[in-house]
Formats: C-alpha cells, structure tokens, sequence
RNA sequence: GGGCCGGUAGCUCAGCGGUAGAGCACUUGACUUUUAAUCAAGGUGUCGAGGGUCCGACUCCCUCCCGGCUCACCA
C-alpha cells in the first residue's frame, strides 16, 4: 500500500474490503436478520429495568452503521445508528477471540450486526455486548466529519443521504413531513373523502396561473404540459358524482426559485359537494390544527423567533379592510387597472406592462398584507379580477366568496365556493386567455374548454381548497426555507 | 436575470504578496466500561478554472464556473 497518500481513503477501504475476502469475509453479505432495531433494543432493556433485572439474558441482535468508534485495546465501544436510533455495541476480546481482530478492518460508515446481550454500562449507557459481530457492508467512503456534521449547503442537499447520516435534524424534519401526509390522509378519510390520482401529464396546464413546464409525447407526437394544479381534474370529479375527493400530488410551475418556492412542490387539493367557503374554513383551521397536534403533540409552533399558535379557530380578516389598513389603498376606489397601476407606482411598486386588476391588487396584498399575517390568519372576500373559478357573492358581485390562509407570513392555503355556472366560467376564462395575451410573462389562468363541458352537464354547488403541504411542513418544523422540508429540492446547475 | 458574500486536506475552518496551517477523519503503536475516549508518532492539498500584474500569487487584477443570501416572478 502506499504509504499515507492522502487521496487513497478510497483506496484504503478498497484494500480493507480485498484482505476481508481473503480471509473468507463476504464484505457485502447477502442478508442479516436483526431481532430488534435499535428503538426496540432500548425499550427492551428498560422494562427489564424496571422489573429489577439490570442483566436481561435474553440474546438479541442488532443493526446499523458505525457512526462511533472507540477502540481501546482489548476491548471496543462502537455506536451504531440504526434508523433514526443509535445503539452502542461493545467488543470483548475475551468475548470473541480471534473474531475480534475483524475489528481493524472495521471503518466510521460501515454497517455491521451484533448479537448478544444488553446491559448498562458504569456510565448509564444501554449497550449491547456483542458475543458475536458481523460485518454487513462496507463503506468505501468516509462519512462527514463527527462533531461538526455536514455543513456545507450544496453537499447537504445534493448528497441528501450524508445530511440524513450526519445531522439529526434533517432526520426529525422528514420524518414530520411523512407524519404529516398520512394525518391530513386520515383527518379526510374520516370525513367519507376519497382520495385520488389524476393525470400529471396535460393537454392544457389551468387551474392556476403559472408558467408550465412543456414536454413532448413522442407516439402522439404532441406536446404536452404538467400540471400546474388539480382543481380542474378534480372538479370533473365531483360533476361525476364523488362528491368528497382529495388528492396530494405533486404539480410543477416553471418559475423561479426561492426560499418559498420549488418548482415542484406538493399541493393538497379537496373539494366537497355541498359545502362552501365557510364550512371549508373551518375544516382547515381545525386539519391544521389537529395535524399539528397529532405530529407535535402541540399547536405551537416557532417560526422566525416568534411563537405561532395554530390553534383553532384562526383570525378572519376582511381582505378589502386588510388591505385598506396596511397600505392605505382602497382598490374599489380604483375600478379602473390602469389608475390602480398608476397609484402603485406612486407608491414605489413596481408594475409590469399588462399587470391585470387582479395581480396589481396581489401585489398590494403581498406587499403590505402578507408580511404581517404571523399567526394563523384568512383573508377573506377577494375581489372577482383574481379569481376566475370561485363563484361571486351574491350581495356584491365584484367580489367572490374565496379565502386564503396565511401564517409566519406565508400562504398556506386557498379555497373557494366553486363556480358552477359554465356560462359565467366560460366568459371569465376567455377574459383570462385575452389577458394572457397582453400580459408580458403570459402568466394567467388558461381556458380548459373540456373543463367547461364537464360544468355543462352540472356541478353541485361546491367548496374547495388547495394547500401547500411544503409550507404547511415548514411551519410544522420551524424551518425557514423550503429547501429543507423538501428532501431533494431544485438547485441550480448540474 | 441584478446586487452582496463565498469556493483552501475526506469534513469543519484559519491564513490574504515571501514558497501551505489547525481540529476531526486517516495510517502505525499503546490501552478490557468508553461517550467529541485518551496518549505517542506520521502523511494529508491542481488553495474552484483560465489568463494577467509581479523577482515571487492561495493572497492583487480580469474572465469564467459553482454555491449561498437578497431583489424581481410565482404558492
């Protein structure tokens, strides 16, 4: 072996595995079939303790990877992470002989089983004592560095797996989200909601306004888009009778990236035949908070240094008066895009050519509004120019019966009373595509005219609801940043 | 895409005109209850890439690549 060439950690272990083989050791051994994970091992040993018996007899056998390797002559304490558990195991030469030599072999990311039994040692550590170990496989690569783990962001991400090995949050943080999912699954199964799969790939991406990503289907020779939402799949749904459906899938909008923004993210979509916004109001602040407590135990959460209660019900906001309040603007005051255009300009928004009504009135809520709503806040009422499919109210017909939920300063949902009339559904998606055409980014609902067909043949009046579960997992985790509850998000390049 | 910050050993980082550093990891040895084990000894390298200035460049200048933060678009 060359002596100490610094590049050869790789050839090091390389040569560790070929003297294993030599001396008959299957470094890749073909299966091993532990009694206990490392979580069960632990619980074992404390309800013997506290029967008394700080000496189990029973012979068990563990897994998982070196992540601690003491080595002190005759005998070895090597921590193992099994999952998300660690498990010490301790070698005895006196235990295991000649086996015990194996021991130099061994390196930080290797896997290995131990069977034996458990005690505690002197320090208060539940440890295995190994009458026998076997190698399981062996890492050719060294694992981040111990104490300080992995920080660098770009590795982190790209080489998710040596984040999950090496730093314990990022562990907690995916094991919520999963946590989460199958809550939300069972907070509407038990409401009779069926939960189902529609199509990614589209012929036209509406439902949303968003830039799509284009793709091609080569037999049919047709482009095609992925989806940018599911409400319209889903709203053919309920015209065909499943008066409860919901879906959790993942939609792509080709779109910049921020620490809010992925281009693929996973959006929760429901919609309920015989609700309306209200009834579906209620239901998020009550999933929300019954998602919380299920996965944290709590409906506090910390995000930013401020704690946010989640905790039903939420705070109702009239978005109109929201607005009003924080920037000064009135837009009713403003029938008229262009004079609202020209007031925000005198108020140092920028405003793009062909901004319609509706995006400037955004802009007014994501400038002024947004960034104050910290605890669980719905907006409520917006007005009929940003919402072509939610049906108008009745009392005011510039506006329509639709509502958004915010907290830590972020959207985290959207709902409406469906618009069911095909006619009024037909003409305010034209004006949408006419919009589209002046608008610079082109980023306007589109008009699905399939979908239009489908409201033709009847839909019940309806309540739905899209939710960002991405965002939903950030403020469950206190994180800040998309990218984190995402396991393997949008970096650029490569 | 614009602005700001960064890329040095496997990992975490220091050095910022005078010939490459620390801790961990690694290699060798000692050590039979350790906890970031300890002790002794040893080698870590295209200092992101290319060009330039200079007697001399990791260091200064230019270009490019990669990343982070931020602004703009979007949920």
């Amino acid at each position: 072996m060359p002596e100490g060439r610094g590049e050869d950690l790789f050839e090091q272990r390389v040569e560790k595995a070929k003297r294993l083989r030599e001396r008959g050791i299957d470094p890749y051994p073909p299966r091993y079939k532990p009694t206990h994970t490392a979580e069960a091992a632990r619980a074992l040993y404390t309800q013997h303790e506290l029967a008394g018996d700080a000496h189990p007899s029973d012979i068990i056998s563990i897994a998982g990877r070196i992540v601690a390797l003491r080595p002190m002559g005759k005998a070895a304490f090597i921590g193992l992470l099994d999952g998300g558990d660690k498990l010490q195991v301790y070698l005895k030469k006196d235990e295991l002989g000649d086996a015990y030599d194996l021991l130099k072999e061994l390196d930080f990311g290797d896997f290995i089983g131990a069977k034996g039994k458990l005690f505690k040692t002197r320090t208060g550590e539940i440890t295995l004592e190994a009458a026998e170990f076997t190698l399981l496989a062996k890492a050719l690569r060294p694992l981040p560095e111990k104490w300080h783990g992995l920080q660098d962001v770009e590795k982190r991400l790209r080489q998710r797996y040596l984040d999950l090995i090496s730093n314990e949050e990022a562990r907690k943080i995916f094991v919520i989200r999963s946590k989460t999912v199958s809550a939300i699954r069972r907070f509407f199964e038990q409401r009779g909601y069926l939960e189902v799969e529609t199509p990614v790939l589209v012929g036209v991406a509406a439902g949303a306004s968003a830039k799509p990503f284009i793709t091609h289907h080569n037999a049919l020779d047709r482009d095609l888009y992925l989806r940018i939402a599911l409400e319209l799949s889903l709203k053919r749904l309920v015209v065909g009778g499943m008066n409860r459906v919901y879906e959790i899938g993942r939609v792509f909008r080709n779109e910049g990236l921020s620490f809010k923004h992925n281009p693929e993210y996973t959006l929760l979509e429901s919609y309920e035949a015989y609700a309306d916004y209200q009834d579906i109001m209620s239901m998020v602040e009550q999933m929300v908070e019954s998602v919380a407590l299920e996965v944290l135990g709590t409906t506090k959460v910390t995000h930013d240094g401020k704690e946010i209660d989640l905790k039903a019900p939420w705070k109702r906001l009239d978005l109109r008066q929201a607005i009003k309040d924080t920037s000064g603007v009135d837009f009713e005051d403003y029938p008229d895009g262009h004079e609202l255009a020209n007031k925000l300009r005198e108020m140092k928004i920028e405003v793009d050519r062909g901004d319609s009504r509706g995006r400037l009135i955004d802009k007014l809520l994501s400038t002024y509004v947004e960034p104050t709503l910290i605890q669980p806040t719905f907006l409520v009422d917006y007005p009929l120019d940003m919402s072509p499919l939610a049906k108008k109210k009745q009392d005011n017909p510039r506006f329509v019966e639709r509502f958004e939920g915010f907290a830590a300063g972020m959207e985290l949902a959207n709902a409406f009373t469906e618009l069911n009339d095909p006619i009024d559904q037909m003409e305010r998606l034209s004006e949408q595509e006419r919009l589209s055409k002046l608008s610079a980014d082109g980023e306007t609902d589109r008009l699905d005219e399939d979908f239009v067909t489908a409201l033709e043949h009847g839909m019940p009046p309806t309540g739905g609801l899209g939710m960002g579960i991405d965002r939903l997992v950030m403020l469950l985790t206190g994180q800040d940043t998309i990218r984190e509850v995402i396991l393997f998000p949008q970096l650029r390049g490569k």
